[in-house]
DNA sequence: TTAAAACCTCAAGCTAGGTTGAGGTAAAGG
DNA sequence: CCTTTACCTCAACCTAGCTTGAGGTTTTAA
């Protein structure tokens, strides 16, 4: 049996979420979040979908991209909603992942650091310039986030 | 007089840069890199050029956009490709906002640290998952950094 | 000298993550 | 009941940062 406050439409959703309409329509496109639909064709949700748009945008936050996000769901049990214990779980793995970008742009900066006044901008020798990435090589196989720092917007 | 070595051809910075003559191209057209023509109409570049790509790159490691980096540049006398003391300009500029992305993402691996186990994420009370990004409101006026973490990509 | 390799321009395509708008239907309030 | 607000679909558009391809010219090396 569904209560009436058990069954949100796209608008409140929308608005709880503070995502836009059209966004929510987006991730259901693509997977991430579920609806059905009423007897005039309108969208209604459980609403765990709160809580799904919440570990979406954290893990955003984090540098995840959407279709590792779904992939994530898709690896629990029945595709759910990341319970408590779920959540654990994922949130531990990105948060390696959040660790290894951290060390990534530390080292970038310290690199930077010891590059300041040194004069060593050249192809050839300069660690912060290199077709290799030695970084990138150092790192730990965080596969995620090997493009993260060249996608920024204005 | 300008000596043989001193004129590269597209494909010459390609393969030394390491970026691909489609890319040369382009930060030429988006002004972040110059050329002049032979006679036969194509491009040749001052060895400097090099100079001027690993700029780019490391800047957009950093995380640096290209039209930030374009500013950058055009911000130095002349519009010169970067002296070593024009770099160290640069370069403290950006690690000031690289100290600060990854200062955020600190936050953000502590916040997600916190909440391992909590089952706190409802979007009232999880500082994850907030409209007015606390972490972001926290933060020293990093401009292009507010963007950050939502954009990578597979 | 001639063939291959390198270069040219311009337009279109790509990924990620959405947003916008047109044209039409459903639901809610007074 | 009737108007307004919310919703629907589908296609097109947007930014960033490039890549690809078609059709044609120039340079280089044997």
């Amino acid at each position: 049996m569904m209560l009436e406050e058990a069954r949100l439409t796209v608008g409140k959703v929308a608005k709880r979420s503070g995502v836009k309409v059209s966004t929510l329509h987006f991730y259901e496109d693509k997977g991430l979040i579920r609806s059905w639909r009423n007897n005039g064709n309108q969208r209604r949700y459980k609403p765990e979908v709160l809580r799904r748009i919440s570990v979406i945008k954290a893990a955003q936050k984090m540098g995840v991209s959407l279709s590792e996000i779904k992939s994530a769901f898709a690896s629990l049990p029945n595709n759910r909603t990341p319970t408590t214990e779920d959540w654990d779980l994922l949130a531990s793995k990105w948060r390696k992942a959040l660790n290894e970008r951290i060390a990534y742009m530390e080292k970038l900066r310290d690199y930077l650091t010891g590059c300041i006044g040194c004069g060593c901008l050249s192809m050839n020798s300069c660690p912060l310039y290199n077709k290799d990435d030695e970084l990138a090589a150092e790192g730990t196989g965080a596969v995620i986030l090997e493009k993260t720092a060249a996608q920024n917007s204005v």
